[in-house]
DNA sequence: AAATAAACTAAACAATTGTTTAACTTTGCA
DNA sequence: TGCAAAGTTAAACAATTGTTTAGTTTATTT
């Protein structure tokens, strides 16, 4: 299931893990090479450079794990709320189980280098901004969600906090004593804990009492 | 403002600046000699080596930004939920306001690649952790703030929620068009707009109801 | 089986990297 | 003034970078 069916993918994912760990730029394509057990010139071969690498791996983990949130949208029968929770939780799980990818991630959007990577980003963002608008629209036509709610700032305390929780995660086990845990228990219970925490941050965003 | 050593300081502003920009591996000492002004040799004249630069720029920056704790923590007249807007508005003043910096933070911690770096980072979140703890017990012993508060948890928001919105900065902008704000009027406005954001959050977090 | 295309390799490529050298200029002070 | 220390420089250093080449092996097609 999670593990690469061909050479170009096993490259793409050695080199997500490269990347994630020494950075863009620290990752040599002789690292990667050496990592994935391939020949150095086969990367320029599958994916023509080392920045295409850089914006398939992109392309490719983006798509995956594109929200499927218009059936989210559309539903009439469930509660705004839960709809929040489930994005929240949606996103949470994405963050957690994909730590890597979301590392590099964060880096690209502080560095702003490569352009199709920008523009991927930018168009994520966007759509997520106005997917998460409709929704709060739609809770506060029904009475259920208050007036004037920042959208971005929001959502940037969702990300924010998810996202700063994969740097601090070994911190956040010292210093809660939870070093005898598995590396699977440990995202479980961060799951978990971020779940609880950024819903309950969140009734007090909408305004939403229950 | 005393000044002994004027082209150290100017090399270290400039630096920071690249790093923040480009990244710590894509700016080269070339780049940092070039942007300052200064002969190539010069850098390791100063500071030893490109790696010495950084560990230099994180001594003087973490150094310049610690924060004066000790004596709100012994102020027996502010209330404990003051304590905690002081705090808050102190880091977001921070950041904001030496952003090229905690753009170089933020990639430091998903890389871990330099020891000295690390460890510095490790020893400031840890002593601010230990010092939001004491707050809190101190919230709780008078009855103020609600039990079983994750400290690690809130200040995850917190930061999290800060350095997020350095980066997301452009697309605040952009979604709630403000693009006709000079650059101090964003930093003021976003100042402004953290502040109220976080300490409406930490109300929820710290169950503290005025 | 022969031919063609795809996959793969070791070696070489030019460019760039951080750092050092050795010579030169300026500064500080006895 | 004299002169050592500090500051500054251009040039050179070896190592590493991403990419390409030219050739070989493997797979697919006819």
């Amino acid at each position: 299931m999670n593990e690469p069916n061909n050479k170009k993918d096993h490259i793409l994912k050695t080199a997500e893990e490269l990347f994630a760990t020494k950075g863009y730029e620290a990752a040599t394509v002789r690292d990667i090479a050496d990592a994935a057990g391939v020949n150095l010139a086969m990367i320029s071969y599958y994916f023509g450079s080392k920045e295409k690498l850089m914006e398939s791996l992109f392309h490719e983990r983006m798509e995956a794990s594109r929200m499927k949130v218009e059936s989210l949208l559309n539903d009439k029968t469930m509660h705004p709320f839960q709809k929040v929770e489930v994005i929240l939780d949606d996103y949470i799980k994405k963050v957690i189980h994909k730590q890597s990818f979301y590392k590099i991630l964060l880096c690209e959007q502080v560095m702003k280098k490569n352009p199709v990577v920008i523009k991927l980003i930018r168009e994520l963002k966007l759509s997520y901004a106005a997917m998460f608008t409709q929704l709060i629209k739609e809770g506060q036509k029904k009475k259920i969600f208050k007036k004037n709610i920042d959208v971005v700032l929001a959502l940037t305390t969702m990300t924010g906090t998810v996202t700063q929780m994969i740097v601090n995660k070994d911190y956040y086990i010292e210093f809660n004593e939870h070093k005898k845990l598995s590396e699977p228990e440990i995202n479980t219970m961060l799951i978990e804990k971020l779940s609880s925490h950024l819903k309950n941050i969140f009734k007090k965003i909408l305004g939403y009492e229950e």
